[in-house]
Order: structure tokens, then C-alpha cells, then sequence
DNA sequence: CTATAATTTCAGAAGTTACCGAAAGGAATA
DNA sequence: TATTCCTTTCGGTAACTTCTGAAATTATAG
């Protein structure tokens, strides 16, 4: 009998989970630990992930802790054991929402304060200006406009989206398919 | 006549898009020259960016390369003048369609094709696992196929909306709500 | 073809991020 | 309360990313 490859494609999905991550702005490590908990049939401890990521001690702790912050994985406690063990999150459109949610309030809900300013510092200089400076402004406006109308119908989008939740999304995709043509 | 605030919202813009982009795995100088491009009214050249952005001219020309790769912003020329110029798409749809087109493609495609080579891995073990590994293997094949469901769907629904453009997407958002209640 | 202007490349520098491992801190048990 | 086991924190360091500035390359005009 050959060797199960189950390992191995275990093992090729946490490398990858971990890249990907990465070039999405978030730890390589902390996205292979997600990965290790999102494959885990059981909660995992500490010294778990230590050894089967390879990773200090230090490191898997602040990375446990990230994720537990995300609400991508939960603390679990088992009776009679000091030990703390990690568990993830399974749904995958749950962990949709969680991030979709987290990356929101972190780096949209900033951009569109700052959208929100701009454009209120432009209204303060009201029509007052003239010649080409009054054009700046102009444009200037739509633009940060623009932004922002694009940022509140996605935020509906996803709102709308997770609303729906899995079950909903293949019956509104069609919708949206015939609407579209 | 107090100063017109023009400058300072120009500036708080380009700040805050960099630091955003920053946290989104983009540099924050391709980021900044991006959104000095978007706000500028005519095309700008290697100097302007450098003078308004305060970067080198390695950093500026690389920057602007990539922006070109990523399909962002396009080089303009003029007649009896050896500079290049740089415009910057203007229709945020568009950016958005640009920009989910490429990390598709560099980003989501590897996790695709990583996720349908380890299901394949684990259809090679076919029923011959018993005990505690087919179990695993099991739960390891659905979770890695919920991922990859969750993929095409999303593929989907971005294929719409770039099909559907700004001008569809409100009529979708409003025929979403209505499916969701 | 040469001179000039502009762009790209590259090696080294600077800055940033993430990791390690040991020490400190905290909680459960006896 | 002392002991043990586990978790968190943190200074130092290694790895990585991005920037700079100048040299090399490319393109244009005369």
C-alpha cells in the first residue's frame, strides 16, 4: 500500500494559506497557525503548534493571540488540564464575515473618515476661490465623492452578503446573473 | 479670506491611501504616487512626483512601473517633449475592477490551484484509509472543498459586478436587499 | 553620429517586521 | 504558601522590504 498523502497535501495548503496571507498584509505565521487550526480535527495547544509549525514559543503565543483577537479561532478550556487549546472557526462564510468585518473597521472605516474630512475641508472654502485653484477644488471633491459613494455601496454589498449567509449567496448570484444578462 | 484648505486635503488624502495600502500589502509609496496621480488634474511627470512626494528618483521610477503593471495608471507622451507623463485611471469602478482582476490572478488563483491539487492528493488515498486517517482525510476534504466552493462563488459574484459596472450595481444592491428581506 | 535628455537598474543603506528564547508573570494544585 | 505548569512579555537579532543615489542604458534631436 502506498503511503497516504494526506500529509503532504496537509502540509502543501498550510505553505500556501501562509503565502497568500502574506501578501495580503497579515504574518505568514499567524495565517499558517489558522490553517493548522482550520485543518485540526481537534483543538490544539500551544506546544502543538510549536512543534508542528516549527515556531518559538513567543511567537506562537502573540500569534494565538492575534488570531483569538480576529475571532478567527476560540480559547478552550479542557477539565483537569492547565493547558489552553486553540480552536477555529469551520464555517467558511462565518470566517468571511469575521474578516470581512475586522479589515472594515481596521482600513476602510479610517479611508472613509478621512474621505468624510476632505471633503468638508473643500466645502469650507466654499465658492470663494476662482480661476484654476476653484477647478482643483471641483475635482477634487467628485473625486473624494467618487471614493466614498464606492466605499458605501461595497459596505452594503457585504452587509447584504453576510446577511444572505451561504445558503443565500447561490440564489442571489443567480439573480444577479440574470439582471446582468 | 482665510487660506483655502486645498493643500491640506490633498495632503491628508495621499497620506492616509498610502497607510491604507500599506496595511493591505501594497507599498505606501506606490500607494501615495497613486493617489497624487488620481487627484492630479493633467498628467504629471517623474519630477513632479518627486518633488511633491519627496522620493528618489529609483523609488519614483520603480513605483511607477509597477502602477503601469498593475494597469492603474498609464504613461502619456507629448509632442516635442522626451518626458513621460502618467495619468491615472479616474472611474473607481474601473480601479476596483483593475485591481480585483490582478489579485485574482496573482493571489487567489495559487490558493486554487494549491486547494484542487490537494484534493486530488487525497482522492489518490481513494478508500484505502481506515481508523483515525480516513476520518481526517475525510474532514480534511470537505474543508478543503468548502474553501474552494467559497472561491468560484466569489469569482462569480466579482465576474458580475465588473459585467454589471457602477451604473448596475445599485439596481443589484436594491434587488439583493429585497432577496435577503 | 554625437550630444543631450530621460529612464532604468543596481549595490549598498536604512528602515521595518517578525522571530527567538529567556525571564517574568499568573493561575491551579497540594 | 510553596510548587509547578503554563502563558505572556520583551530585548536582541535575523530576515526582509523599500529607498537612495549614481552609473548604465536607452531614446531623441540636431
Amino acid at each position: 500500500m502506498p503511503e497516504a498523502r494526506f500529509d503532504a497535501a496537509k502540509g502543501l495548503f498550510i505553505r500556501r494559506w501562509g503565502e497568500m496571507a502574506a501578501s495580503w498584509g497579515i504574518s505568514r505565521t499567524m495565517s499558517e497557525i489558522h490553517a493548522l487550526l482550520y485543518l485540526a480535527t481537534q483543538p490544539l495547544c500551544t506546544d502543538d503548534v510549536m512543534e508542528q509549525l516549527a515556531v518559538s514559543r513567543g511567537s506562537a503565543s502573540t500569534n494565538l493571540r492575534q488570531l483569538v483577537n480576529w475571532g478567527l479561532i476560540h480559547r478552550v478550556h479542557h477539565r483537569n488540564d492547565r493547558k489552553e487549546y486553540f480552536d477555529a472557526e469551520r464555517d467558511v462564510w462565518q470566517m468571511f464575515e469575521t474578516i470581512t468585518r475586522e479589515r472594515r473597521r481596521r482600513e476602510v472605516q479610517p479611508i472613509v473618515e478621512t474621505l468624510q474630512r476632505c471633503i468638508s475641508m473643500i466645502e469650507e472654502d466654499g465658492g470663494r476661490l476662482t480661476g484654476q485653484a476653484r477647478k482643483d477644488t471641483d475635482a477634487h471633491r467628485k473625486r473624494f465623492t467618487d471614493i466614498l459613494e464606492f466605499c458605501g455601496l461595497m459596505n452594503m454589498l457585504f452587509d447584504l452578503m453576510s446577511k444572505a449567509g451561504r445558503s443565500g449567496l447561490k440564489p442571489i448570484a443567480k439573480t444577479i446573473g440574470k439582471l446582468v444578462g
